[in-house]
DNA sequence: AGAATGCGTTAGTGATGACTAACGTATTTC
DNA sequence: GAAATACGTTAGTCATCACTAACGCATTCT
């Protein structure tokens, strides 16, 4: 699973790269917005980390985690190659349509 | 996993959701396209059907498998909302600042 | 120096995922 | 009607995941 989108689709992780996006953090901090043990956040920044999404910065005994903007663009490559302009049209065809085959029987 | 990011991250059924949007087609010719067995697109399929994301139409001893537009608006939605203001900043912000702090000791 | 803080790591568990093989059921073809 | 086609479904397997509890290692504080 080291793909960017599939270690990002992850809710626990989607929120800790959100978090990460507002501002970088100690590994309790982001914890703390959690329910799950700290090792558990340790275990998914580890993905994030595998998966080049998220980087650490060791200052004194804390270890600050930032958003990485290459993994970030990675994963934004990621999925606009998912995305595919058929897949898109389907969705903008819709809006103008009122969907009229959506249901069909 | 019923949630539409989480069903359509994995990478089977990405390829899944593109060949539908090509074009809707019956399973066997989906199948054709991959190595895994037709039950195990199937089961796919049934994920992809349980998130909303594909429907199908039975014509003769087929079924027609499509994309659904209001499922794919869902799962658009769902990538927007996690794809907040402040990580696009980091992806834009680095591709003129050429990723001065990316690799900070 | 000793206690406390901040983390990573590991072992172990329960749940879930992806998959194959086999069977069952409509529907079409002959 | 019998064989073939197009599927869904199910049982069972193996790998992976998310998680907790416990330990260990630095680093800071007193």
């Amino acid at each position: 699973m080291t793909d960017a989108l599939s270690a990002a689709a992850e809710p626990n992780r989607r929120r800790i790269l959100q978090l990460l996006a507002s501002r970088p953090r100690p590994v309790t901090e982001i914890a703390a917005e959690f329910t799950v043990t700290r090792s558990a956040i340790s275990q998914h920044l580890g993905v994030l980390s595998e998966a080049g999404l998220v980087g650490a910065e060791k200052v004194g005994r804390q270890r600050i985690y930032r958003v990485l903007p290459s993994g970030l663009r990675r994963l934004q490559a990621e999925i606009d190659r998912f995305w595919t302009n058929e897949l898109d049209q389907l969705v903008t065809d819709a809006t103008s349509l009122t969907q009229s085959k959506e249901n069909r029987p």
